[in-house]
Order: structure tokens, then C-alpha cells, then sequence
DNA sequence: TTGTACGCGTTATCAC
DNA sequence: GTGATAACGCGTACAA
């Protein structure tokens, strides 16, 4: 149980260390029955390279890095989950670090790993991301929220929300309200396009049915209390102009907007439809169970990782690679009554 | 921005390398002078010692092992960033792992932990552990889910449940029901002790009103559904058998509880008070709000990290550190109705 | 108090 | 195809 290095192996196995070593990382030019031999020993003597060793001698770690803004957010906790998996796939193990959205920490995490030796740094930047310098020639890849001049990968939230949308207008919706994420949030401004793209569109095939004139947005931040007021402001108005669904950015806003209308006394789905935007484990937990536009977080992770250890090519910049997000349908989407 | 050693440092402050390496780890035999000197030129270079090199020539990493079963769990989620939070003061950094609740995932994650000599490592442990084989000589502490024969650290389930329950007892309650958690979780059982303790304790003090006879017992796993069976189970009865409270043994057989409620059309907290356990943030996100016993998750984390770095002596075995809980108050505990 | 020299476990570069 | 050896960057006896 004590320290049993590569070379108690190559004592043992008559060979030497050089020999070892090139079998450990599968070089080609090792005759197979020698292969076979060394190997045997090194799993009879229960030997482990050290980590710390090779990472300083070769320049590979077999850690990557992660910096989020905020664990305890559930979209965040499953990337991490599912990256953890990815990466011990591959013989991995992660690092977490959490930058509260604010760019000095993540400035000074980034350092912490680049000196760890980390072999590739998944990152969700925090907001304020332009202040951000990244080091050179460490794989970066950004995640969720992307940044122009970096590698990127991310659900399609604008097609993701217009699929949404799509799934309201064919319930028969035609004043649908949209709570938008906060201004300065690249998602946010991706899931408010693809809310405009699917209204523009449906104005322009007005099948007779007219769509709802003035635009019926409301900026709030991602969160429970903000989407709640959000919801407050849209269903503040006359039965017949409030609108009959509420699409709102994320989970969270969603089901303050739930409480919204609970307290205003209008029925769900009966008088409201809801739907959210992420998927997270919460959205089935609510009373009525929430539909939701599902980002395939999993698929995310996954990718992320592949392409920090070269087993995926890097997308382009300013070119991401996009994930087709689903519809998780809840209870709280219906046909709308008659006014 | 290239490589610059401690070599590069000593070179220039025309000191050697022992110097600059003494300097770096608080040796004391140093001149105040020549420290300062040597600091400011550390600084100016921008040197930052080689983790890698370090971890292989001493026996520190800077590096603790986190391993839970899930990090989608709220509560998880919590405790890693908290102690993420705690290990960043003091220099260290955080390897995740999830062990999804399973024994030889676990075991091998601990073997992966340990040949990156982490210099300790926070286990919650899987609910089989009793499979488990810990190495000697590497600190570990326990968290959450006690084990004999292991420094533990964790909230004070039992102290914290009687809390819960003396709330209800002092609201006017007498009939009230308890969701259990799973039979072999330790956390589980010591809430039913607390649970078992203070209701006894009310029936000895009799004063006058009698408490209910027999006991209003329903287990369940922790999870959302599993708690709405629970509340169905235990709801089924007349009015007047019926508890007029149920204390949940997490917040999410409260929240399922709570819907299982609403289903049978009983009023919260008109007909019935529900109290949850843990003060994961979700618990504000429900309609009413959740009122719950919230464990101190931040404190837990920092003692942990606090005890395997030394800077707190690791509790006795057998003997665990425990922290109280509190009363989240919100609006789901009421006084009872009149039969 | 400070400098020197060596070793930690591994991989890469040569010879063989 | 395989063996010997330098080098990686740092900590630490030991010598001065």
C-alpha cells in the first residue's frame, strides 16, 4: 500500500521505465506480448501513475476546469453534472469554481486554473464578459451564454422559443406576452428574437384571425420574484387586452408568474396559459405541472467537453454549435376560452 | 507571459531558489527585509508556484475531494459552493464528483481522489455504505449522512425536527402527521427520533388537551412524488381523524404533500399546516410559501473544509460536530380550525 | 540566516 | 523495439 512508482514496475517486469511508460500511453512501437506481460504486473502491483508527476513532466493534467456563475442555479448544477460525467468518461476530473457573475472573481479563478495546469476550461461567462481576457492557447470553450471571438455552444434558444410560441398560436393563442431576460443577457436577447421572429411571422400569414397589436414585453431578470411582477405588470389590464398566454424566459420567471396570477385569481390553464423556457427538475414539481421548452443540457455538456479533449474539432468563431431544444409538455398550456 | 520559475524570481532578486521557496511558505528564518524585498519582486513578475511541481515534491495539492450523490439535489448544490467558497479563502481548490448513490462508483472515485492527492477529501456518502472501504491516512469528513467510525459533520436533524414540532404544538396543533424519510438514510431516522422525542415529550406534559393516539407516521423517500403519496396516505381519513398538520422530512415531500392537499381540496393553511425540512431556495417558490426547518448548509461547509485543513480540530469519532437549525417562517403553518 | 545540491515520478530524446 | 538518461519545477536536508 506504500509508494509503488513506474519503477518498482520495470524492476519487476525486467524492463525498463522508458518501456513502462511508453505501454501506459499506448505507443504503437511495443511488442504485444511484452505489452501483455508489463501490463499484467502493473495491475497485480495495483499501480497508478501520479497525476501530479505526469501533469508537470508531460503537459497534460487530465482536469478541466469549470467556471459558472452560480451553482445553486439548477441549469447550472446539471451542466456541471453532466460535464462531470462527460469528462470522467474520458479519464477526466473537473474543477469547479463559481464567479458569482462577477468578472474579477472569474478573471482570478481563470488564473487559478490556467496555473493548475488545466488541459481545457469550460466557461459561463459572467455578464459582464467584455472586460474578460482570456489566455491564449489554453481550449476554451464557452458555454450558454456566448462570446463573440470564442468557441461556443449553446441550446438554440431563439428557435427553441419560437418552437414555443408555434405551440401556443396552434392552441389558438393570438395575444401572447412574452417576459423577456434582462437586457444585457446574451440568452436573454436570443430567446426575445426568436419570440419576435415567430409573432412577425405569424402576422404575415394572418390567417384571418388577427394578432394582438401593441407588443406585450416585459423585461424582468431571470429569477422567481422577477418574473412574478413581470407577470403583475402584463395581467394588469382589461380581460379582454391582458393576454391569454404568458411566455416567459425562464423556468423560475415562469412559475412567479404562476403566483401572479394565483393571487389575481385567474385559473391556469382555464383563463392563462404558461409556458417557461429551460427544463429544469423544478417545472414538474409545480402545481399545475409547468410545460416548458427543454434545453437538452446533457447533449450540452457532453459536447463541451468533447471538444475541449480534441475529440470534437472546435466550432468556428462567432459560428456556435446550436442544440435543437423540445417542448416538455406540463398542464399549463390550453386553448384559450372565448372573451 | 512565458514560463517564469521561481528560478527567474531568485535570479533577479540575487537570492537562491531556497530563499524565494522559504519565503513563499512562511518559513520564519527570514530577514523581514529581504521577505519584503523578494515579495514585491514575486509581485512584479507575476510568479505563481507550479501546483503540479509542488503536489509531487511536498505533499500538499492545495486540492480537496468533494464527493456527493447528486448535484442536482438542491441541498448538494448548496454545500459544494459553499465549500467551494470556504477552500477558495484559504488557496484551495475543489474536484466534484458524483457518486449517484452508488457504492462502487463511489469507492472509485475516492481511488481517483486520492492518486491526485487531494489533501482531504468531504464524502456524503452513498446509502449503502456500509461497503465501504475508506484509506487510512488521508483526512475525511463526513457530512450530512453520519457513519460510525468516521469524523462526521453535520445539522442537527434531531434538535432540528423537535423545533419543527414544538412550532406546531405552540400554533394549537395536536393530530400531527410526520412524512419519514427512507428507512436506511441516517439523516432519515434521526428526524423521526426528533420527531418521536417531541411528541412524546408533549404527551408527558398533557396539559389537559390530549394529543392524538395513534401516530401519524407515513415513510417515504425524499422526493417530490414520493411525498405526495405520503400526504395522500396520511389525509385519508375523516376530518376529525385526520392530522391538522404534517411535518415533511424535506422540503420536497412538503412541496409534493402540498400538492396532494390541493388535490383533495383542502385548503393551506386553513385546514392544514405543512412544515418542510432543509430551507432549499425553492421552498419561497411555492404558492403559499413554504414555511421549513432550514439547516445551516454555509456552516456545514465551512467547518468541514475548515477540519481538513487543520485549522479546526476534526470532531471525535462517534462524536460529530452538529449545527442547529432554524425555523424558515412562511405561510403554509397555521393554527387549526375548530372540528 | 542563506545557498547548494539532490530527489520526487514521469515522459521525451536519444542511442543501441 | 527497447534501454538509459536528461529534464520538468519545486521543497528540503545539509553545509556554510
Amino acid at each position: 500500500m506504500s509508494k509503488v512508482g513506474i519503477r518498482e514496475v520495470a524492476k519487476l517486469a525486467g524492463v525498463s521505465t522508458g518501456t513502462v511508460s511508453r505501454i501506459l500511453n499506448d505507443h504503437p512501437s511495443v511488442t504485444k506480448e511484452l505489452r501483455a506481460r508489463v501490463t499484467a504486473i502493473i495491475k497485480d502491483l495495483g499501480y497508478t501513475p501520479d497525476p501530479s508527476a505526469r501533469s508537470m513532466r508531460g503537459k497534460v493534467s487530465r482536469l478541466i476546469g469549470i467556471v459558472i456563475p452560480d451553482l445553486t442555479n439548477p441549469f447550472f448544477a446539471e451542466l456541471v453534472q453532466s460535464a462531470e460525467q462527460a469528462a470522467a468518461n474520458h479519464g477526466y476530473n473537473i474543477i469547479v469554481m463559481t464567479s458569482f457573475d462577477h468578472a474579477a472573481k472569474e478573471a482570478d479563478r481563470i488564473k487559478q486554473l490556467t496555473s493548475r495546469k488545466v488541459d481545457g476550461i469550460m466557461l459561463v461567462p459572467s455578464n459582464d464578459f467584455h472586460t474578460l481576457k482570456l489566455p491564449k492557447g489554453l481550449p476554451i470553450v464557452v458555454v450558454d451564454r456566448l462570446m463573440p471571438g470564442y468557441s461556443g455552444i449553446a441550446a438554440d434558444h431563439r428557435n427553441g422559443v419560437r418552437l414555443g410560441v408555434e405551440h401556443l398560436l396552434q392552441l389558438g393563442h393570438r395575444r401572447i406576452g412574452f417576459i423577456s431576460g434582462p437586457g444585457h443577457s446574451v440568452p436573454a436577447n436570443d430567446r426575445l428574437r426568436g419570440y419576435l421572429d415567430a409573432i412577425e411571422q405569424a402576422r404575415e400569414q394572418a390567417d384571418g384571425t388577427r394578432m394582438a397589436g401593441p407588443p406585450l414585453i416585459a423585461e424582468a431578470a431571470f429569477d422567481y420574484e422577477s418574473g412574478r411582477s413581470a407577470g403583475n405588470y402584463l395581467l394588469a389590464r382589461a380581460r379582454n387586452e391582458r393576454p391569454t398566454a404568458i411566455f416567459a424566459s425562464s423556468d423560475q420567471q415562469a412559475i412567479g408568474c404562476m403566483r401572479a396570477a394565483h393571487d389575481l385569481g385567474i385559473p391556469i390553464p382555464a383563463a392563462l396559459s404558461i409556458l417557461g423556457f429551460d427544463g429544469i427538475p423544478l417545472a414538474s414539481m409545480t402545481t399545475p405541472r409547468l410545460t416548458t421548452v427543454k434545453q437538452p443540457i446533457q447533449d450540452i455538456a457532453a459536447a463541451a467537453v468533447a471538444v475541449l479533449l480534441n475529440k470534437q474539432t472546435a466550432p468556428e468563431l462567432d459560428n456556435p454549435i446550436l442544440f435543437a431544444c423540445e417542448i416538455l409538455k406540463g398542464e399549463t398550456t390550453a386553448s384559450p376560452q372565448p372573451d
